[in-house]
DNA sequence: CACCAGGCAAGTA
DNA sequence: TACTTGCATGGT
């Protein structure tokens, strides 16, 4: 471990690992459907995302091809059930329009490309930002990249870990800084901080009864 | 009924 | 730069 505060999020990972168990992360069994679910899932409950990748399963349109062949609205109406269906299909149209223009549709390439140039190609293209380049990054392409969401500004701040008014970028770095470039412990971790926000650190607090006010070296939210 | 979900871009001052 | 607002279905 690099130094105390590498320790104390490895303390805290374990406590979470034992707690909760593995979370088997990132629901989704190709590269592409990993993608398009981290466009579909912003803002959105994973349940309604799958949902939606059923439909596009069940008419075989999980595919680069398949994606193209549909306009706009007819994408729309097939992933209706993840809420924002106007928005999103077109941020699915210019991912995939990334991937075809930049990589011939050639994704075994895209996974392929230097850490740092796919990062900055996917966040050029309008509807992806750095939670969802990065989700692509650490569950579809297996880099060492720290997925930082809204859980994770929640309870570091809550149990004074970091700064209210911290950005994205120095959330990122505060784990990344302190940890070994391990995706497998990223992706886990991540994970993990996810399912303790669901259940104990939603925008009411639900505070009293998490798992990490039970460790002392977390101070207890109140 | 209120509240929330594994965000992001565009608009405003 | 620093807020605000629109996007929208489905579940608790």
């Amino acid at each position: 471990m690099k130094n105390e505060t590498g320790q104390k999020l490895m303390d805290m990972f374990h406590l979470l690992l034992r707690r909760f168990g593995p979370q088997d992360w990132w629901p989704g069994e190709t590269a592409l459907e990993m993608m398009l679910g981290a466009v579909l899932t912003q803002n959105t409950n994973w349940k309604n995302v799958e949902k939606a990748l059923r439909n596009l399963k069940g008419l075989h349109l999980l595919s680069l091809h398949g994606i193209r062949s549909q306009s706009t609205p007819e994408l729309a109406e097939r992933i209706r059930p993840v809420g924002y269906y106007n928005v999103k299909a077109k941020r699915l149209k210019n991912l995939i329009e990334f991937i075809s223009d930049r990589y011939h549709g050639d994704l075994p390439a895209l996974l392929k490309e230097k850490t740092g140039v796919l990062r900055e190609g996917l966040l050029s293209v309008k509807g992806i930002g750095p939670e969802t380049a990065d989700s692509i990054l650490l569950y579809a392409a297996g880099r060492p990249i720290f997925v930082i969401d809204a859980y994770t500004h929640r309870i570091l701040s809550r149990h004074s870990m970091i700064d209210d008014q911290a950005t994205y970028d120095e959330l990122q770095a505060y784990f990344m800084d302190h940890l070994p470039d391990d995706p497998e412990l990223f992706n886990e971790f991540h994970a993990l901080i996810v399912r303790t926000g669901k259940e104990y650190c939603r925008k009411k607090p639900l505070c009293h009864e998490c798992p990490l006010n039970t460790w002392g070296s977390i101070p207890p939210f109140l």
